[in-house]
DNA sequence: ATTGACGTTTACGTTAACGTCAGTTAAAAA
DNA sequence: TTTTTAACTGACGTTAACGTAAACGTCAAT
């Protein structure tokens, strides 16, 4: 069976992913992705491309590097497991709580200032009349 | 005019919010809150309570402290400024768009999970049967 | 043989938002 | 007056997520 392997340097996925090579090598020091070495220049792998869009996913959701860590272990597709498939899913819905959170204060801030806004245009009509 | 001068010491606000002590000193380093003193003691006014009030706000809304201290500044009732108010406002539709992009990335992943959970059920049944 | 492009490791630097002492002072309670 | 209690000022420590050199390897092209 042969694997047609594609592979890609750090520069590729840096172009590609729009991070640097730095945040790569990060990424690795902290065991989220583990390209393999030729010589000792790395080469990632499709798999590899999928695990870095699941970090970013994680950071646009607004995870932490180690909470996507634990996403990403959790979603290993070779680990079908349904109870791990629930933990995660009960992960992004606090994480959507968090968010519907934010959401919440910022509709209150918003609502207060143009309040505040309508009161002082009012003022000043007051103050020109 | 005398003013019912109602004042509080660190350790109420401290109680009151729930922040640490360190906490309202590091806001006053940075300028966030700047308590009158008796001796060397800090004298908590109800405007620096206000002040206080929107800084944890502003932490709420996802705003760095230094973010929240341009807010604060903007929010200031004395300067009844509407520019500022209009800038004021759109800082925080600024912030209301990234927290809606957050939200529909917490969907869209809960989406792909629920999706696979489905598929991943059906994949049981199948080996069960 | 040298240049240049790209890659590697090691390691110190940076910002944010406090935590955690240590050592002092001032005021209140015993 | 002595002891407690609350507060104060440094100042160094911590975590996250990289940035930023420094010094070196390797391979192809000139």
């Amino acid at each position: 069976m042969s694997v047609s392997a594609v592979s890609y340097s750090i520069r590729d996925l840096s172009r590609d992913f729009g991070v640097t090579t730095r945040t790569l090598r990060f990424y690795e020091e902290k065991g989220l992705l583990k390209p393999q070495r030729q010589g000792h220049r790395r080469l990632y792998s499709a798999a590899d491309r999928v695990r870095l869009k699941l970090i970013l996913r994680g950071k646009r959701l607004g995870f932490s590097l180690d909470e996507s860590a634990e996403l990403i272990a959790m979603y290993d597709p070779e680990s079908n497991n349904a109870a791990q498939l629930r933990a995660l899913i009960d992960k992004i819905r606090e994480q959507q709580g968090r968010v519907e959170e934010q959401q919440r204060q910022v509709q209150l801030m918003l609502a207060d200032l143009q309040d505040w806004e309508r009161r002082s245009v009012q003022a000043l009509h007051v103050l020109n009349d």
